[in-house]
DNA sequence: GCGTGTCAAATAAACAGTTAGTTGCACTAC
DNA sequence: GTAGTGCAACTAACTGTTTATTTGACACGC
């Protein structure tokens, strides 16, 4: 004859989803998919293992949810302005620096999940606009056409990331100075990459 | 009474070794850690699996020497020159390209190896010779101070890998002509970020 | 006969996913 | 208001499988 507690919280179902999501986020971002365990996330969000199961499929389908939230919140949070990558780059940099779990989360993405056919929601709309902003930006000549719009995206990004901790070379503390520098390093960098644009601004 | 297969292949030691670390190679940079099966690993490389455990110890032990190995590889093969950065990155892109599992490898170990104690072989004291010949170059005149030299090294780095397959963009296939004109616009990239050197050279 | 290499089989733990059932709660009929 | 009903939220216990790692016996060259 099973005994059951009597539930300390009341009974929200939405409540419990989004305590799922936080914990499976910080699982994922710390194992990924093949290292995490069902069990911890549940257990970290106080939430019975079952209704895994029930709110979101399985495993990998949890790990789906997480990315599609982060992924719309990166490209909420972070406004592409085409006519200043540095400006976009340094916004990136400062944005992943406050969410450490963002670049974890899409590492670990790119590394278990590519090739399958789930892409994150709205990521490739995002990467599509962005390069047709780029082009269009390059067409009415306030942006070097020394490369192609994927190149200068591709590139930005890669640069924004560059400094960011888990990079193989910030394995000393990041002091607060340090990382000014490093975002200034990095925004310099793009400028450079862009540079032979006028700066003054057609209308 | 338990059956022995006569041994199909003479015995030898280093050869199971070099076949285990083959295999191990691929399993690792397909599954990293977690995903890794150490069966699938014994069975690729047509080795019993107990053998592992007496040649390597356990599996993050097998993954070590899987990492120690290819660093050594990549320090061998692609030579630094830092009076020349835009060459190294070409370099860099071209190893990478050839050697599909190098990024792969380097990604899942700083996903989930960074934070322990074992750094792979000699990288450290690369990275160290490497940004110290950065630093004297500079002192030479030879290449722009506007960048430290942890910042030029990392941001090299950055783009030589940012055209990588498993980037974020790279979801169709590399034709060979787009993938030399990525190589070039990596290069350009990192001529335009050390910019502002002479590109003359003084003896 | 001894050391080194090899193997099938065993083991114990961990794992994702399921199930059968319990509990709280809104709503209704009276 | 209160007994009855339907249902979604929740739960403990379990299932069958997979896993890394160990063991102990066998073979071969010397």
């Amino acid at each position: 004859m099973p005994q059951h507690q009597p539930p300390a919280r009341p009974r929200d179902s939405e409540a419990s989803k989004a305590r799922l999501l936080k914990a499976a986020t910080d699982e994922f971002a710390a194992r990924g998919i093949a290292g995490a365990r069902v069990d911890r996330i549940g257990a970290a969000a106080e939430v019975n293992k079952a209704l895994i199961y029930t709110y979101f499929g399985n495993k990998e389908q949890l790990f789906d949810a997480v990315m599609d939230a982060h992924v719309a919140r990166v490209l909420d949070e972070v406004p592409f302005t085409p006519e200043d990558l540095p400006g976009y780059a340094g916004r990136l940099f400062d944005f992943l620096l406050a969410n450490p779990h963002q670049l974890r989360l899409a590492t670990w993405h790119r590394l278990e999940r590519s090739g399958t056919d789930h892409e994150p929601q709205g990521l490739g709309t995002s990467m599509r606009q962005k390069t047709t902003a780029i082009a269009q930006t390059q067409t009415d000549g306030l942006l070097t056409t020394t490369f192609t719009p994927e190149d200068l995206l591709v590139f930005t990004l890669a640069l924004a990331n560059a400094w960011m901790p888990t990079s193989p070379m910030a394995t000393s503390e990041q002091a607060a100075e340090q990382t000014r520098q490093h975002r200034d390093a990095v925004v310099e960098a793009v400028r450079r990459l862009v540079a032979g644009t006028p700066t003054t601004q057609a209308s």
